[in-house]
DNA sequence: CCGCCTGCTGACAGTTTATGGCAGTAGCGT
DNA sequence: ACGCTACTGCCATAAACTGTCAGCAGGCGG
């Protein structure tokens, strides 16, 4: 009675560990079950929503995401999740402030009535509204401190001075309309930072950089005056 | 193949509209099923996390609160849902704070371990945390809002006066460290806006306030000089 | 204490649904 | 053209779900 769904959500994180197009037999094979049956399962996921393409002659790829499996939240909790989503969507970056509104929505969407009106504007967050527009993409740095990448911006200061330099990214600052990088630079061996809409242009390297994100978030948190939270 | 699932969906529903507890058989009735079938249901929501209470000679109460069914989220949208909760972890009011970090802690379980990262400090939040402890339920106050109740505050402004008047709430604004009241207020006849930590003593009516509040914040949106995002 | 209502579990037969194998069509790449 | 693959329809079989019946346990009122 709960095998199904369990096998769909295994399906679902087969699916996620290849990048490369996969074939229903090798799908079938890893779940156990016969190549119609997976056709079949398939079918029932991305009517459920799940973005999973299927190519003849290749076979299947889901496009980076996750599927949440169904999950009891307090009210309180929604409305976390809510207030959170429309922070995020005014206050972040524009490509990830669409994301907090699309999310908002999908969970407005399946709501009952009486708790939808949690999503309309019985909060407002106050203060100008973000303008400033990136030149970079937000979304590109935040994988690059996840995956520990080297950076190479072009960057240029309040007074307006050009530099380019080779940073290590350990962390992401949001302040309340701007966004900071925090890093190492090579260039000064000390930590700097930098605000994203000063960022004239940017690469990001394959090579990982030689030390964790979290020890140099430590040690940068351990040269501040007042504690940061994070 | 999507009855099943479909009908746990409407239990819960309904099982939502009741406030006092329900039994069995209504509820079967309801969703049209035996009593037998519909015990087997209230076990497999159970399992699924759902947090029914059954107490024997008297029914079944859902704890308030809501099971979101399985859903697909790209991953900025759930990069935009994690960032959403921690910013409410940080800056909402503690009990709202809570909430957020119980969502979040909820949704890193089961994400799959290369996104989990996601969660963890790759972003941060700059500035003083939120430090002024509210002596007012904001969750109630919250509560008032959609509601559209009538408020009584014992307040007290940034000269110590201390007042006490009727209002009407319509809205919530986050700012950075404090949140505030917007509403209508009896005395005055205008609008007036209370910061929650000076509040002393409030008391929320069972009375309807004679407008709509979205009607009012739309009001109160155009005797501003400068738009406010909500 | 009793009787009543209710939640809860087990067993069994009937029904529904899911599954697997087979056959066939269509699209993609070489 | 050929091989590989996604995809669909059909059908017999296997599994799961469902309803009926029975029985036990726990709260509530008399």
């Amino acid at each position: 009675m709960v095998a199904r769904s369990e096998r769909l959500l295994t399906l679902l994180q087969t699916l996620r560990r290849y990048r490369r197009p996969v074939t229903g037999t090798v799908l079938a094979a890893e779940t156990g079950v016969s190549l119609r049956t997976l056709y079949r399962d398939i079918a029932s996921l991305q009517a459920q929503g799940a973005m999973i393409e299927g190519e003849a002659g290749l076979g299947y790829v889901l496009k980076p995401g996750f599927m949440l499996p169904p999950m009891m939240f307090s009210e309180e909790e929604l409305e976390a999740l809510v207030l959170g989503s429309r922070w995020v969507a005014r206050a972040a970056e524009p490509r990830l402030a669409n994301a907090g509104a699309d999310a908002l929505a999908k969970i407005a969407a399946v709501l009952p009535p009486d708790m939808r009106d949690m999503v309309d504007s019985a909060t407002l967050f106050v203060g100008r509204k973000r303008q400033d527009e990136d030149k970079a993409d937000v979304s590109a740095i935040r994988k690059a401190i996840r995956l520990e990448r080297i950076l190479e911006l072009h960057y240029g200061d309040e007074q307006g001075r050009i530099s380019r330099r080779r940073v290590w990214p350990f962390a992401l600052g949001y302040f309340e309309h701007v966004r900071i990088i925090m890093c190492w630079c090579e260039l000064r061996q000390d930590f700097r930072h930098f605000r994203t809409d000063r960022i004239i242009d940017m690469v990001i390297h394959d090579t990982r950089y030689p030390r964790r994100r979290t020890v140099l978030l430590k040690e940068w948190r351990d040269t501040q005056d007042t504690p940061i939270e994070h």
